[in-house]
DNA sequence: TCCATATGTCAGAATATCCTGACATATGTC
DNA sequence: GACATATGTCAGGATATTCTGACATATGGA
């Protein structure tokens, strides 16, 4: 994603469908939200969230893919091998105008009036 | 919705979730795109975007349901009736901030850490 | 009356999403 | 070795979403 303040000016239609799709869920929008106060690996998170571990693991794919969390694995002092998931900074201005603008670089489909 | 600016402070989680699932489909962002430029009526803006009617009739309803667009009845000159669809004005921040405020109103499930 | 326009709605197919319950691997400790 | 932890993935069911085609209504004009 990578809407990072001064990062770059503005998300592509395709890119923005996608966010929006990663965020439209309530599920979703827990695991961002505990995310913020935070870093966690998936475990420990899918029990904070009282969630399972396989779709926990899920839905942070889907945040990941687009671009809302990014993960590190890290060996614990223990040895074992552990996913950090952290939310990726951005601020972004939704509204009728930007959405028509991304709209104009929305792949496939035909065009309008 | 009623984003509109100063109108009110936040969406609650629910709210912002419907929102943004109203807006994370291609065919949804075409269509406030195309109200963006102006009202128009259901069939001819099936004509525009080249989508069947009844399709057309269920974003539409979407989009409404989530507050995103309105709409209003009126009689033509040659006395059809027509439904005028109008985008409505708003302006949302949406960041891992904002999401994890919303997060704290959603409904129904448990809480976290 | 017949044809064009507009409106709305329903049934069902085709997909996609969401979720659980297994199964697999690997590491360190008892 | 057995048990705890962590990781990942797959199969399949239950729902939800997306979309088409057919049907219904109503109005005005030829």
């Amino acid at each position: 994603m990578d809407v990072h303040a001064d990062t770059r000016a503005e998300l592509t239609g395709d890119e923005l469908v996608k966010l929006l799709d990663a965020l439209s869920n309530p599920q979703r929008v827990r695991i961002v939200a505990s995310l913020a106060n935070g870093r966690n690996y998936v475990s420990q998170l899918a029990r904070d969230l009282r969630m399972s571990r396989p779709l926990l693991h899920l839905h942070l794919q889907k945040l990941e893919a687009a671009g809302v969390v990014s993960s590190v694995l890290e060996l614990s002092n223990d040895g074992k091998a552990m996913r950090y998931f952290e939310v990726t900074p951005f601020v972004l201005e939704l509204s009728p105008e930007s959405i028509a603008r991304a709209a104009r670089t929305l792949s496939e489909k035909k065009e309008d009036e």
